[in-house]
DNA sequence: GAGTGGTCTAGACCACACA
DNA sequence: GTGTGGTCTAGACCACTCT
């Protein structure tokens, strides 16, 4: 507590594999956390920091870089860096591949297909892929499981332009921008996604073993190409009782997002 | 189709406002997303495009470094830089400020103050804030409403160490890391939450105004200091016919994640 | 050993903010 | 004007990969 009152300098290890600039950033986040540098207050000049420690201005700047990127300051052109507020009120709920998360929990995810067929687009699916009506479409069915209990319902289409076969190895990545890179033409490199809470329809609690009007969570996808023209569509329902979507929110260097 | 068959150097404007490094990594953006550039494929080495377009390599590599940033490439110490796989099956949720939210729609937001009170601290909230049984403790419901209709109910605990008094003021940001800032001793730097799918419960349906076992989002947040101790925790419930959340994952430079 | 990306330097010029 | 952050250069040394 009575230590640094002589704002004494913070020691860099040049000869560290720790990249300097590194360390300057953690000396700095350092100061936010403990309150030394509270929000809206400026830290010294990039000139400044780069004589008190006698490094590169550049490497000062890559260190003010990082914390740029983690959010805890911003920069003013012309007038300095300043420390952020920190947002916490701001949210990300992340959700990674069902394989991996269930394998991560212990499980052993299973994949089952349910159905695959050519359909014709009908006047729903014709405008979310936005296509002629009738256009063919590949139409699969699926069901994610764990060996205990089913956990999530599919239902995917893909634009059918390759007139590829479908094969038994799609199932070991039966992900929509898979499958709509198998069968279409071009490359998916935009995604949309909806989610509602809603509550399982008669079709759902059959497929799913759940009770009529049990609460689950709906997904809604949208694959575009490089031309934002839609090339595949879906919707997954996701039990409820058995889903939930975490987010942490950390004003530090590390962890950006977790879990 | 024909042009560019002689790898003919896109031209950089050097004079231009826009920086260097832009104009470079958008050159490479366009040949990545033309399919010119396909994932796995290795980009030139650095000195490579130093060269070639007669500029330092550490222009190129602040390039380099927006697209590995996009997430469009990926590099490799002492191999090389790769065109990335689109990871579009992650997913990103957003959720974003209440008030800001409903504005942009072109709706009036109010916030309600159904009730604050001290209360002491019970089993579970004192499980939830990790604080004695009977600890003192502010407690807020609210209601966040548009002028016609009732969207979120909300109730939030914080710890209360500073004794202050409960201010009117407080309700223009009734967010949970306000009222931990106001009332408690450290600064709230980490918020975890959680994401339910949910049906309404009996109290909830009198408050939104809603039917027995409508769905609804129900959002947990815990708020942490510093040295992650729990400083408040709050529950959200959210309309399900009113809220959902959106999700959009672009495979290029600008739009990281949209609205 | 040759080539790669990662770090770092000591300068430079610019547009911007502020007095 | 002075001071700030933003861009850019032309070098340098390192650890790493591959042959």
């Amino acid at each position: 507590m009575i230590k640094n009152y002589n704002q004494e300098v913070k020691k860099l290890d040049k000869d560290s594999v720790i990249p300097i600039y590194y360390q300057l950033a953690k000396i700095f986040e350092k100061q936010i956390l403990q309150g030394r540098l509270t929000p809206g207050e400026a830290l010294p000049s990039e000139n400044e920091i780069s004589e008190k420690y006698d490094i590169s201005r550049m490497t000062v700047r890559r260190a003010i870089s990082e914390l740029t990127n983690a959010g805890m300051v911003y920069t003013q052109k012309g007038k300095g860096t300043f420390v952020a507020k920190p947002k916490l009120e701001d949210v990300i709920f992340e959700l990674k591949n069902f394989h991996e998360e269930i394998r991560k929990r212990g499980m052993q995810p299973r994949t089952k297909l349910l159905g695959v067929k050519i359909v014709r687009a009908d006047k729903l699916l014709a405008k979310k892929l936005n296509v002629p009506l009738n256009t063919n479409c590949l139409y699969y069915r699926l069901l994610l499981s764990t060996q205990e209990e089913p956990l999530v319902y599919e239902n995917k289409y893909v634009v059918y332009t390759k007139q590829k076969p479908i094969l038994e190895s799609e199932l070991n990545d039966p992900s929509l921008s898979n499958l709509a890179t198998l069968h279409g033409e071009k490359f998916p490199t935009m995604s949309k996604r909806i989610l509602h809470a809603s509550v399982a329809t008669e079709e759902e609690t059959v497929v799913l073993g759940i009770e009529l009007n049990e609460p689950v969570f709906v997904v809604e996808q949208t694959l575009y190409d490089a031309d934002k023209n839609p090339v595949g569509w879906g919707k997954s329902v996701c039990r409820g009782d058995r889903f939930k979507f975490t987010s942490t929110i950390s004003w530090s260097m590390d962890n950006t997002t977790g879990d």
